[in-house]
DNA sequence: AGCTAAGCGGAACGACGTCCCGATTTCGAC
DNA sequence: GTCGAAATCGGGACGTCGTTCCGCTTAGCT
């Protein structure tokens, strides 16, 4: 309801209002059905619960990542603007780092399966993991830079591989009892801190 | 061919010399299998690779867990003996720990996909999860003991949550030049060490 | 050699992702 | 309002995969 629908209405005709209630009933029901039944839930009941034959859904989401990216995207790019503004307001760089990971963190682990599938080398995920590495790498990369130029952490670090493995560790977040996902990115993150 | 075949064969009728032929022809094709596709490799290349049919693998191991243990059971136990030797032979308890740790990532990325499915909430690979507590989880604790007991490193971590951490930051470490699993794994025993 | 049951192979089934195609609906033009 | 082209739809068809079933084969004992 972005860009889509607005600029490219400029250039091309507007999308038919059914296709357009389509598009979000499918949104409406993905998202319920993310939170019961994960990411990885069977294209079949995403369409059921929409009420709509199971092609409507690749007409309007090619890739099953296309579907995730569109449902979760506004809670991405609120984590992506929240990085610079961790930057002003925390004490030092590497507690914003800190912060904005715990930020990364809490949304991962609150999605059902999203960690699992973000890493996964499946084709059908490649969507996914470039909207992320695009949306939130450059923001990453800053606090990490901050953070090394103020002589915090070790400045021998990439971003995308801090990223990555913080990502993995969230996987099965949810669904273990016995294992805390922040608590091992926290030591991660102080690991990363510069022996002085 | 160590436990099953002989202490079995004391209380119950041996297996058939095909059977035992059939067992072995398949653990040879799926250990090929894994090095070129992976531990998720398709139960009929498995079963095409060893020249039988796709019921014999399920006859032999009901589940793929029970095939993946049976292939990688001798590394596994390697690996498992190595730690009370590290401890031994090392410094100190957290180098012993360090040393092992690397061992069991080494493992880990060495093998297709293997970290993957240890984590899946697959129920399938239920057996293999187990195996891997049962075995290494008893090493790794006493590790994490001998440390904190030497005042390295903070007291309140599991060796389960560690051992899962491990795991996890070893997903997807092959067939990514760009992040090695290695160097955070490094980065989280690090963080590990008492702060004094 | 003959018997018996352990063991076998591959067809069959269900779940799933994906694609295709005839039917339906929208909406601008008149 | 109504009409027709184009957009869109629905659900059935197909291929892949894991798993199970069942009639046949064969090892191993007598």
């Amino acid at each position: 309801m972005n860009d889509s629908d607005q600029s490219a209405a400029r250039t091309a005709r507007p999308k038919r209002a059914d296709a357009q209630r389509n598009k979000k009933a499918l949104l409406d029901a993905a998202a319920a059905i993310f939170v019961t039944s994960g990411v990885e839930a069977p294209v079949r009941d995403i369409s059921a619960k929409a009420g709509v034959g199971t092609a409507t859904i690749y007409r309007h989401f090619p890739t099953r990542a296309d579907l995730i990216i569109a449902v979760f995207r506004h809670q991405i790019e609120a984590c992506a603007e929240a990085g610079p503004a961790l930057l002003t307001t925390s004490a030092t760089p590497h507690a914003a780092l800190a912060q904005w990971i715990d930020l990364f963190v809490d949304f991962l682990v609150t999605k059902h399966g999203l960690a699992t599938v973000l890493q996964s080398d499946n084709a059908g995920f490649d969507a996914l993991h470039a909207y992320f590495i695009d949306r939130l790498l450059p923001v990453c990369t800053q606090l990490l830079e901050a953070a090394a130029a103020a002589g915090e952490i070790r400045p021998d670090i990439e971003a995308y591989e801090l990223m990555r493995g913080v990502g993995n560790l969230c996987i099965g977040a949810d669904s273990d009892a016995r294992y805390d996902a922040r608590r091992l990115v926290g030591l991660l993150i102080d690991g990363l801190r510069q022996p002085h």
